[in-house]
DNA sequence: AGGCAATCTTGTCAGTGTCAAGTTGATGGG
DNA sequence: CCCATCAACTTGACACTGACAAGATTGCCT
């Protein structure tokens, strides 16, 4: 990889794209270097700059292709457990993207491709819960699921659920935990 | 602030915690910079070192006081709902701790006043679902409890849900949002 | 064929984290 | 009262980073 023939990488931007979402899944955003990416595509220190910009470039265009990722995850399903099952393993299975979507800090909130890729993921999303009968507040019954949904991915990524899942998957776990609250065995108390 | 009468400044170590708090609540724990932290309480570019020894010190420091102050509010709650929403008030009340809080890869993993301190929220969060009756599955059941606030929390101060609480404060709205719940309006569809 | 624009390189600058070695000054034992 | 000791802070240095500017190379389109 650190040595080429040609003087066009020809296809660079792509692979600093996956070099950046190893570092960041191993190591966090945090780890991310622009000239350790340009040293791993054997490129020179500054070639990133002219795909991305900045970095804050790089993780907005990751933030973006994780939005449509999750668009493309969550489409065409019909039910709304089975939704949240694949919202937490989208964020299982891309748990780069997931991190920097979620990090606004990191992102040019203004980007356009950014924008557009998260209202396509907004769109599928509040998709899941329009179908529901007897649900008087459907936004707000969205961001209760999403809340759930969203919740437990966060904490199994920082590791804060290892110790229940049991060797389960996270998704798995998801579903039968989601068994448990529609069916009513979590409420007890009402005041 | 910048300037000083005495070699010794006396408080360091809790001024550079206030600013580096001020910081990542503005600007994200990326901005953050020792340096900077040292300039803003009037001292030279290494003094915070002795404090914290690293930047991942400094964070490790942080995430713990977070704990503590998360396991303060927490106690003595005796519902589950309430400590849902007092769970949702701190991550508003300290969004850098919160943020800090869970994002392992800044933090030293190991650190015994970070381990005790997170133990400490933890009985507490254990605490919350431990009174609850007819819970087959407590742990579960405090997962999912977690899951819900954590999320909420989460996406509130990632911005995804302004435009939902139309001026409510965010501890409120998750007040009713949890009704909503648990008084079966989102089950539904049960398959 | 020729020019144009995209891609990549080289060089440079200010800023950062971290380490090592020196200064200052508070504190407590003789 | 004095002085040794030690924590708190300073100074200086090094390697690394993001960003910018200016030049080299090459594919592509007319």
């Amino acid at each position: 990889m650190t040595s080429r023939k040609t003087y066009h990488h020809g296809d660079l931007r792509q692979s600093v794209l996956a070099a950046a979402l190893d570092v960041i899944a191993a190591e966090g955003p945090g780890a991310l270097s622009l000239r350790d990416l340009a040293r791993r595509a054997g490129v020179s220190h500054a070639a990133p700059a002219h795909h991305f910009k900045d970095r804050t470039g790089l993780l907005t265009a990751i933030a973006a292709e994780g939005y449509d990722l999750l668009a493309a995850a969550l489409a065409g399903t019909p039910e709304l457990r089975e939704r949240g099952v694949r919202y937490v393993r989208f964020a299982t299975d891309h748990p780069a993207h997931f991190q920097v979507m979620f990090q606004p800090d990191l992102l040019r909130a203004d980007d356009p491709e950014l924008l557009a890729a998260k209202e396509r993921a907004s769109a599928e999303l509040r998709a899941g819960v329009a179908g529901l009968p007897d649900v008087p507040d459907a936004r707000t019954a969205g961001i209760a699921a999403w809340s759930l949904a969203h919740g437990f991915a966060t904490l199994f990524l920082t590791g804060n659920v290892d110790a229940a899942l049991g060797g389960r998957e996270p998704e798995e776990y998801f579903r039968s935990l989601t068994g448990l609250l529609f069916t009513g065995q979590l409420p007890a108390e009402e005041q």
